[in-house]
RNA sequence: GCCGGCGUGGUGGAACUGGCAGACACCCGGGACUUAAAAUCCCGUAUCCGCAAGGAUGUACGGGUUCGACCCCCGUCGCCGGCACCA
């Protein structure tokens, strides 16, 4: 018989839906195993090969641990807020719930088709009213504690679509959509205080298994520093305060610079004879976009106060003051003591301005740059200081400080607070009101859900207002505290809201009085297993890692991590169209002959595409026209051998690059797996009892550790060994359920066509004996002076002596000794001898 | 600039804790089967020399440690990702 995919993938995957085999049951008496992937933005391109890398990981881990015995909740969901929906809905006057449903329909069927085993009863859709009811729920716990609050900032408004922009719709500082100028607006925005959080969302880092770069870069953004603050004297009788991380650098602060928005000088105006110089100077700071202010001046610019300066507290100089762009408003105090010998910028902007240089950390050259090395440096021109190393000098000098009240040890973080309203439509509403005799108020919990009306446009208005704040009907309110007219809010959430808490959701999907029930928070715990995208490392990732501890704090989930574990997958890339190297002979041909030479023709296609027609392999992308579409592949190749190749295709972790036809290998495994296993042999073959035993290990270790792709090399190398003399039903047996979670509908078809019992996903996992893994006899290496001479066989107990022995015995090493003494011999057991020969005197 | 990762055949990638580099695949070449093609099967496939036996070279580059280095150390070059005037 023929392996017929297409029938035999459609055939199982209907029967495990009819027999929701894979559903998980709160409060079962197994041990609970909770595997999560990111759930998908269900967007209108259907699913992207892409998709299935993380899918199909965590599915084997899944379909593994149920077979080890385990209560396993391996859930699906849809992240359906969102911008691009919204615009799709404009764009083709649909109606967002109608684009939404279809989308999510599609998803579905195409995540179906590809023989996953979620537990399809606990969907959770993030635009449904009985889900975000909840969000609402938890965004009112956090104003009603103070961590929501609403305040006037900078955002991006695009010029010409009139409307707020998020930062990730911002390209090159302009618009995503229409390529106009966006600039900075100020606007009252919904804040969270993240910041709260940033010292706890570091430390209990150390408490969970994440992959260290994860770790890394979310500790990077969270940017802790430890410092001190210190107050400068100013000649203006006002104190100016300080952050720095280097107070041992203190003896070095030749002068102070401020922000230009600082509030002091508001303050020291009349004081300041160049006045007018300070203030077109902040005016035109401010003028300056984010892409200005950063990316091109770095050349240092400032003025300084004429009339107001400070006094070095250590030295008891005089030292002047500067505004400068260079000295954010929004961090530590908002201006800072400059060490130009100690500091990059520092010592920029000394030269620039011609201010002094001194060196109060000797181990550089301070004249040529600055010297800002911590481990080597002793203290010189530094009174008290002289002679203490650096970090011994950081002890002291705030020791001082605290003595003399005028400084302390300080920590401060990069961590801003997160911006939480949209002026959108295609999201959350905010549940509060706004009363002008109570304030803010938030809308009565038994409202809840606060649900979107239906709008007759989903633009955003011209001022850039949400297209709600058009909807007077259900603008115009009552006020909950005071009974008097009010106003609801008309921003919305962003996307990042929804996916704060769904891993909670799956728990109990269908509470109607709690986001899920105490009992099964408690029984499904911790997320076990939780793999994502890098991308979301300082975004979804850190934002779940906040709310959870928020309720955690309130008592309504009883841990403060989410996930025990977290891990990250590599992108699947396509090939460049537009490479030299990726043409198709004919073409790169013509372009040669075209241009003269190969180079010429490279040139040629830089000239034409971009800095990225060098790359051989880049995103998939529709305008590239690389995108392979998954459901093509199993069209022509069966699911199995898709998930087959989407686990080989490299290293996990890693980007990969889509070859089409590499596919072909898999699926050429997949036919030999068929044939050994459709009509196994008679008899037994004990000759290969060690390496079914070793592939089972090997497989199972794998899995654990993210190795997908040896994993897979192991099971070719044992069907290849197996596909010689052919496999008897024993072998059968424990290869389908090995091959099990990887592919699974042939492994079914096999098992029930071998007359099994029951459901090979079902079966338990195969287990392996140490002791049947190892051969009586073993091939050694024999290395002569570390060179690999030969290979010589010894039995597997053989002791050092033995194996010198046998390898003095081989007729090449007899040839290479004669005339020669061993002087040494080294013994790696069961794996090589080397020997070490010296000519006889 | 800072932080992190990486550099292995024609290609994707293996190699435990320092112990036979190139597993497993793809491509390619040769052969079998076929009227033919596809599919399938068998053989070969790091490079160089050699008919062969065999020998030499080889994990970005230059040094070092070691009986032995893709792996550890020092330096250089290149690529990828993140952050970016955070004091």
């Amino acid at each position: 018989m023929k392996y017929d995919f297409t029938a035999i993938e459609k055939k199982w995957q209907e029967r495990w839906e009819r027999e929701k085999c894979y559903a998980a049951v709160n409060g079962s008496e197994k041990p609970k195993y909770y595997a999560l992937v990111e759930f998908p933005y269900p967007s209108g391109d259907g699913l992207h090969v892409g998709h299935p890398r993380p899918y199909t990981a965590l599915d084997i881990v899944a379909r593994k641990r149920r077979m080890q015995g385990y209560n396993v909740l391996f859930p699906m969901g849809f992240d359906a807020f969102g911008l691009p929906t919204e615009n799709y809905a404009i764009k083709n006057h649909m109606h967002l719930h109608d684009v939404t449903k279809k989308n999510i329909a599609r998803f579905t069927s195409q995540l179906k088709m590809l023989g996953y085993s979620f537990d399809w009863d606990r969907v959770v859709d993030t635009t449904d009213p009985d889900y975000y009811k909840w969000t609402q729920w938890i965004f009112l716990q956090l104003f009603k504690n103070g961590l929501a609050y609403k305040t006037s900032m900078p955002v991006n408004w695009c010029t010409s679509c009139k409307c707020v922009l998020a930062n990730e719709e911002v390209v090159n500082g302009v618009c995503e959509r229409c390529g106009s100028e966006v600039i900075r607006r100020e606007k009252s925005q919904w804040m969270l205080a993240i910041t709260k959080y940033a010292q706890r969302l570091i430390d209990d880092l150390d408490g969970v298994d994440f992959i260290e770069r994860v770790k890394i870069q979310q500790k990077n953004w969270i940017g802790r520093s430890t410092g001190a603050e210190v107050d400068f004297d100013t000649t203006a009788g006002d104190k100016m305060r300080i952050f720095t991380t280097r107070p041992d650098t203190l003896f070095g602060a030749t002068y102070m610079v401020m922000s230009p928005e600082h509030a002091l000088l508001k303050k020291w105006a009349p004081l300041l004879k160049n006045i007018d110089e300070v203030e077109a100077y902040a005016a035109a700071a401010a003028k300056k976009s984010d892409f200005e202010r950063t990316e091109l001046a770095k050349e240092k610019t400032g003025v300084c106060l004429d009339g107001v300066r400070a006094v070095n507290p250590v030295t008891g100089g005089e030292i002047p003051i500067f505004i400068s762009d260079y000295v954010l408003a929004t961090y530590g105090t908002g201006c800072i003591m400059a060490v130009p010998g100690h500091d990059d910028r520092d010592w920029d902007f000394a030269k620039v301005f011609g201010l002094p240089i001194i060196e109060v950390v000797k181990g550089g050259n301070v004249e040529e740059a600055a010297f800002t090395d911590c481990e080597t440096g002793i203290m010189v021109n530094s009174g008290f200081l002289n002679g203490l190393s650096v970090e011994d000098a950081k002890v002291k000098i705030i020791q001082w400080l605290k003595d003399k009240g005028i400084g302390e040890p300080k920590v401060n973080f990069k961590l801003r607070d997160w911006v939480f309203s949209r002026q959108r439509y295609w999201g959350e509403p905010i549940p509060l009101v706004w009363c002008d005799k109570c304030g803010w108020v938030p809308v009565d919990e038994s409202e809840l859900p606060l649900r979107l009306p239906d709008v007759e446009s989903y633009e955003t208005t011209d001022d850039g207002e949400s297209p709600l704040s058009a909807m007077t009907e259900w603008v115009n309110t009552i006020c909950p505290h005071c009974g008097g007219p009010a106003r609801r809010e008309t921003d919305t959430m962003p996307q990042w809201a929804g996916s704060s808490w769904y891993f909670l959701r799956y728990m109990d999907p269908h509470n109607h009085d709690a986001l899920a029930s105490p009992e099964a928070l408690k029984y499904w715990g911790q997320v076990d297993w939780y793999n994502g995208g890098m991308e979301h490392t300082t975004l979804h990732l850190l934002y779940s890692r906040f709310w959870h501890k928020f309720l955690y704090d309130i008592g309504v989930v009883p841990y403060s991590e989410p996930y025990a574990k977290r891990t990250s997958h590599g992108m699947i890339l396509g090939m460049n169209p537009h490479n030299f190297d990726n043409l198709p002979e004919e073409e790169r041909n013509a372009l040669v002959a075209q241009y003269g030479s190969e180079k010429a023709a490279r040139k040629y296609l830089v000239e034409k595409y971009g800095e990225m027609a060098n790359q051989q392999i880049v995103k998939m992308s529709k305008s590239l026209g690389n995108v392979v579409n998954p459901t093509d592949v199993v069209d022509t190749y069966g699911a199995d051998t898709l998930r087959l190749y989407i686990m080989f295709i490299g290293d996990f972790e890693k980007a990969a690059p889509w070859s089409d036809t590499a596919v072909k290998g898999c699926k050429r495994f997949l036919d030999k797996v068929w044939n050994l296993c459709e009509a196994p042999k008679p008899g037994d073959r004990p000759a290969h009892e060690a390496s079914l035993h070793r592939t089972v290990k090997k497989v199972g270790d794998d899995i654990e550790e993210m190795k997908f792709n040896t994993a897979i090399a192991a099971m070719m190398t044992l069907v290849n060994e197996l596909g010689e003399g052919g496999a008897n039903r024993a072998e059968v047996n424990v290869l389908l359920r090995l091959l099990s979670p990887f592919a699974p509908h042939i492994c079914e078809e096999l098992w029930e066509m071998n007359g099994f019992e029951g459901l090979c996903s079902m079966q338990p996992w195969p287990e392996y004996d140490e002791s049947k893994m190892v051969e009586s006899e073993k091939q050694i290496a024999v290395q002569v002076g570390g060179k690999l001479k030969t290979t010589v066989v010894v039995p597997t107990d053989a002791t050092d002596e033995q194996m010198v022995a046998a390898a003095l015995a081989d007729e090449k090493i007899k040839h290479i000794g004669e005339g020669m003494e061993l002087v040494r011999s080294i013994v790696v057991k069961n794996k090589l001898v080397n020997l070490i020969f010296k000519p006889k005197a």
